[in-house]
DNA sequence: ATTCGTCCTGCACAGATGTCCCCTGTAAGA
DNA sequence: TCTTACAGGGGACATCTGTGCAGGACGAAT
């Protein structure tokens, strides 16, 4: 196995990138431009370089016919680079309301993919953008992602999207005697009471299964 | 949702073919020789027609810039981008010692694919495994996933991660006068002063950009 | 000391490619 | 009847784009 040097690697990186953001390979002088190289011979060595190396074929004298055949770790870069089974896709249904929620999910506004393995193999996951702060002590913050298990029971202790009145509520679910306690994390607020009677399992969403939180 | 004639469907059919084919979008004229077109403008006609029903777009004096929108059924043509497009993957690197990040993510246990979105279209971006309690007043706890965006600097108050002694340690940032100050998100735990004499730039390993946690 | 690979600048050039203009003809609507 | 969308021919033209040549600088290997 060939190894590459950091600049070819960045050189391929870019065609990789542009072949996935945009659909086309980059031309010569796209790849000069990104890399600051102002001689398109410059890149050209670059390419000779990485097309000896096995890395990518080109054919003659046509613009944009880079193809990739291994990525940068060496791997075989097959055609469907990650059409991977691993990936799971989760409709972000904003914030809802009462029955809305299965349409929610069948229309969603943005859908985003996961890695099975962060959310431990579940089906039948949706997305909530979480608002307020009533699960701050459980590392849940306003504006966090959670990620939702759809099940209409739980666990005591589980955490849980609830709905109450007709908003979608995260909240420690805590059955007990004559009512369902709905705890939020966040000392300064109490807990949500909710007598049996009035009840009904269709009020579970689901289970959180995880939260995302953007930094930065 | 504007129809499609037989030819112009053919003409998209031709594009998605040689895109999924040979990795890159054909040329006017390889589109018109394919369908036995002879006049390059009789294929523009098309491809402008294509693209004013919204089946494509292009850009313009650029030569294989087609990007398919839709597929003749008018499904958004996600297909090929979409599973990997909007994706990044992440090499997890466990713990790690001292020279040998890079090392690591060179050659990583293992790998998370996560949308881009999620990590606001970052590039150099690699996962840890968070061990301790000490950002647990920032949201970050014990067993979470954190992805970090591979840098050598910082601005005051962002959420780094350093290589101190040989450990790489989640903290906040704060450079001061005669020191840096890694500051954890726990009162119970001291700062981390730092000597501006012992620091060097490339103990700052990247800034986290964003925070996973399995829950259930 | 010399060779080799890497990584560039600069430039010229031919061939590839998209755009535009002017045409012909058909079929479907208004 | 007039207009519009479709389907194409033919060709001029400016620009894009890959290729090739001449060189230079550097570091590693021989």
């Amino acid at each position: 196995m060939h190894k590459l040097t950091q600049r070819q690697k960045a050189v391929l990186e870019y065609i990789s990138d542009s072949i996935h953001a945009r659909g086309y390979p980059p031309t010569l002088r796209e790849i000069g431009n990104h890399l600051g190289i102002r001689s398109t011979n410059g890149v050209n060595d670059h390419l000779r370089a990485l097309e000896r190396k096995g890395y990518l074929t080109r054919e003659d004298m046509k613009s944009r016919t880079l193809r990739l055949m291994k990525t940068p770790d060496g791997k075989p870069s097959s055609r469907p680079p990650a059409a991977n089974d691993n990936l799971i896709e989760i409709p972000i249904v904003g914030r809802v309301a009462a029955g809305a929620l299965s349409e929610a999910i069948e229309q969603p506004d943005d859908t985003v993919h996961i890695d099975r393995m962060l959310i431990g193999g579940q089906r039948d996951v949706f997305g909530l953008r979480v608002t307020g702060d009533s699960m701050i002590e459980a590392g849940i913050y306003d504006g966090d992602f959670v990620f939702v298990r759809k099940q209409l029971t739980a666990n005591r202790g589980e955490v849980i999207i609830a709905l109450v009145g007709d908003e979608a509520t995260c909240k420690y679910y805590y059955p007990e005697r004559e009512h369902i306690r709905l705890q939020p994390a966040n000392k300064d607020m109490a807990p949500i009471l909710i007598p049996k009677n009035d009840w009904r399992s269709t009020q579970i969403l689901g289970v959180v299964v995880g939260v995302y939180r953007r930094l930065h």
